[in-house]
DNA sequence: ATAGGGTTAG
């Protein structure tokens, strides 16, 4: 009679007098009672109602346990199961399975094992729910060894043991291995376990073998229908530009087999649509999504920022914002990271306190997004604070503090950098040596840089690329070494790129090297394509000396070429709004007094001395 | 009453 009220009851008042009666009566409680309790109010409810209680049975207890682990507090259920052995309430088949679904993290795999000793202490070790939860506990926890022996000494396994197992190997990547079991599963193969192979094919980038695997899903024999987690597994895999095809084949199947969309579902599509740099598409599902939480919200702010539509992406957060969705620490990753592109300090000042009182994770990640941050904005030694105090530092955040000092012009302290990671046995990649190049480059360490570049190769092993050259090249023809950088060039094992002769063009020019120039020029015009940038660098060469023939020879070949080079950009934060300008443009609100103040600084340059160089410029 | 697969960050 209570359990029909209970279903049918609404509100809290209705809860109550139903409460007072099964108190009256000496009722247990019910699962179900307490599941709505927690609806109306919260976990700290039904605790209370449940220590009212004056003798609780079985039922009360196993429902109170597993409340908490439903409801996200694992302890509050560990430590209730305590309170039940001291009580000497003796714990049935059924307390279990929650208990380990509360320890099925790395942290609390010591406490998962010795309730696995309980199982046997009180003799469930036959049970096959209790056996199951046991394997997912340890696969979560990454003990395969553990799992492996459950399953093997368990009187009876079913569909859900097997699956479990397989998707364990799946998640700690060990895809042979689960390949074998499921090959070898003594019952009917479900969707689960179709999807959970699929799915492992997928993360480990094995496309074809994911789709070949699907197709071969559809027509087993095993009588089995793709649902839509078999579809997010689908679409999750296909995560770089050339899996569109891929990705939007898959979309095609939702809408002609009518799976059903779940948020996460509509979610992985809105990922796809963007990875694909099909935003508006992403956009469009996102606006029809009625059921938006942190995770879509994060998709679609990652798809703008990806984009390098960084407005859009901080119009999306402070949206999310409204709409009471707390951002989370991927959230404030890819905020930030639209404010290095944005030069946006103040809304990256703002992440930072907001990471700090909402106690977010400042994990690697968040750091390294906070130093590219700050030194995105100048600010140097902010970025220094945030990575002096973040522990486990890895190869990325190095290399990211690396980048961040070099382009401020802090070459010694990107080196003293490298000093460290190699202290702390972080091995450096290229990335590293990019920055590190870059900050001997812009600081003008050309003999540092030239050590740097022999160590790359040399202690490390690493082969340079085009972009390590174009770097070298820079650098020693900066520094006057021209036919050291030519030979370089020469020497490379790649075909050198426009933009690496264009350096040492630049270079030839800043000192006045003609004879180089000229060579330059012959393996520039002899081979494929030369650009137009090469050609304006060289038009100015000639001018400087005089020779007028080649003048014109060069720009008229600019003009053939007729290449429109992307106008420039810049932003500038102001009272925390951005505010973006682009050459000539006048759509800025108060762009009539920002030329007359340019204007007036201008005049005020030239008034004390200072000539502009158009030497450099060109068309 | 108890168990299995899935989405977002450098």
């Amino acid at each position: 009679m209570f359990l029909n009220l209970l279903r049918s009851s609404g509100n809290l008042t209705q809860i109550s007098q139903i409460h007072a009666q099964i108190i009256v009566n000496g009722l247990a409680l019910h699962t179900q009672f307490l599941s709505k309790l927690i609806e109306l109010q919260s976990v700290d409810y039904a605790r209370a109602v449940f220590n009212q209680l004056p003798s609780p049975t079985d039922y009360s207890w196993n429902s109170m346990i597993r409340l908490y682990t439903v409801n996200g507090f694992p302890q509050h259920s560990l430590s209730l199961y305590s309170e039940m052995l001291k009580k000497d309430h003796k714990p049935s088949n059924f307390t279990y399975p929650s208990l380990f679904k509360a320890c099925s993290t790395r942290s609390s795999i010591e406490k998962g094992k010795q309730i696995h000793a309980h199982v046997v202490k009180f003799g469930f070790q036959y049970d096959l729910f209790v056996n199951n939860s046991l394997i997912d506990m340890y696969c979560k926890c990454s003990c395969m060894k553990s799992a492996q022996v459950v399953l093997d000494e368990m009187p009876e396994s079913d569909e859900v043991s097997w699956n479990s197992i397989i998707s364990g190997y799946v998640r700690v990547g060990e895809i042979e291995k689960a390949r074998v079991l499921f090959g070898e599963v003594p019952v009917k193969r479900n969707v689960v376990c179709w999807t959970s192979l699929i799915n492992g094919h997928g993360r480990k980038g094995k496309l074809n073998e994911m789709f070949r695997l699907f197709l071969q899903m559809l027509v087993s024999g095993d009588d089995v229908e793709p649902n839509s987690t078999t579809m997010v597994c689908l679409l999750s895999a296909c995560s770089s530009p050339s899996d569109c095809k891929l990705g939007n084949w898959v979309s095609l199947f939702i809408d002609v087999n009518q799976i059903p969309v779940t948020t996460i579902l509509s979610t992985a599509l809105i990922d796809m649509n963007s990875r694909c740099g099909d935003l508006d598409k992403a956009q469009r599902l996102f606006d029809g999504l009625s059921g938006k939480n942190l995770v879509s919200w994060n998709a679609i702010i990652t798809g703008y920022v990806q984009t390098a539509r960084f407005e859009e992406a901080v119009r999306l957060f402070d949206l999310m914002q409204t709409h009471s969705v707390k951002p989370n620490e991927i959230t404030v990753v890819n905020v930030l990271s639209a404010c290095s592109g944005l030069g946006a300090l103040e809304l990256g000042k703002r992440l930072h306190i907001y990471l700090g009182r909402n106690g977010l994770d400042l994990n690697v990640i968040v750091a390294a997004a906070l130093v590219d941050m700050y030194t995105k904005c100048g600010r140097v030694t902010d970025a220094c604070l945030v990575f002096v105090k973040t522990p486990n530092k890895d190869v990325a955040l190095y290399n990211t503090m690396i980048l961040g000092l070099a382009y401020n012009g802090h070459g010694s302290e990107s080196l003293a950098v490298l000093a460290e990671m190699e202290r702390n046995g972080t091995r450096p990649n290229d990335m590293t040596f990019l920055g590190v190049l870059s900050g001997c480059n812009h600081s003008g360490l050309a003999e540092e840089g030239r050590y740097m570049f022999s160590d790359m190769v040399k202690k490390y092993g690493l082969s340079p690329k085009i972009e390590h050259y174009s770097c070298m090249v820079d650098l020693l023809g900066r520094a006057g070494y021209l036919y050291e950088a030519f030979e370089l060039i020469q020497n490379m094992e790649i075909s050198p790129d426009s933009f690496i002769w264009s350096s040492l063009l630049s270079s030839c020019r800043i000192h006045r090297n003609i004879e180089l120039a000229d060579e330059i020029a012959a393996v520039i015009m002899s081979s494929q394509n030369p650009n137009s940038g090469s050609c304006i660098l060289l038009s100015n060469i000639y001018a400087s000396v005089g020779r007028w023939k080649d003048v014109i020879r060069m720009r008229k070949l600019v003009k053939e070429k007729g290449d429109k080079k992307p106008l420039g950009v810049s932003w500038i934060e102001l009272n925390g709004s951005v505010h973006k300008f682009v050459v000539e443009d006048v759509q800025h609100l108060q762009s009539k007094e920002i030329y007359e103040i340019h204007k007036f600084l201008t005049d005020q340059l030239k008034a004390e001395g200072y000539v502009p160089t158009f030497d450099c410029v060109s068309s």
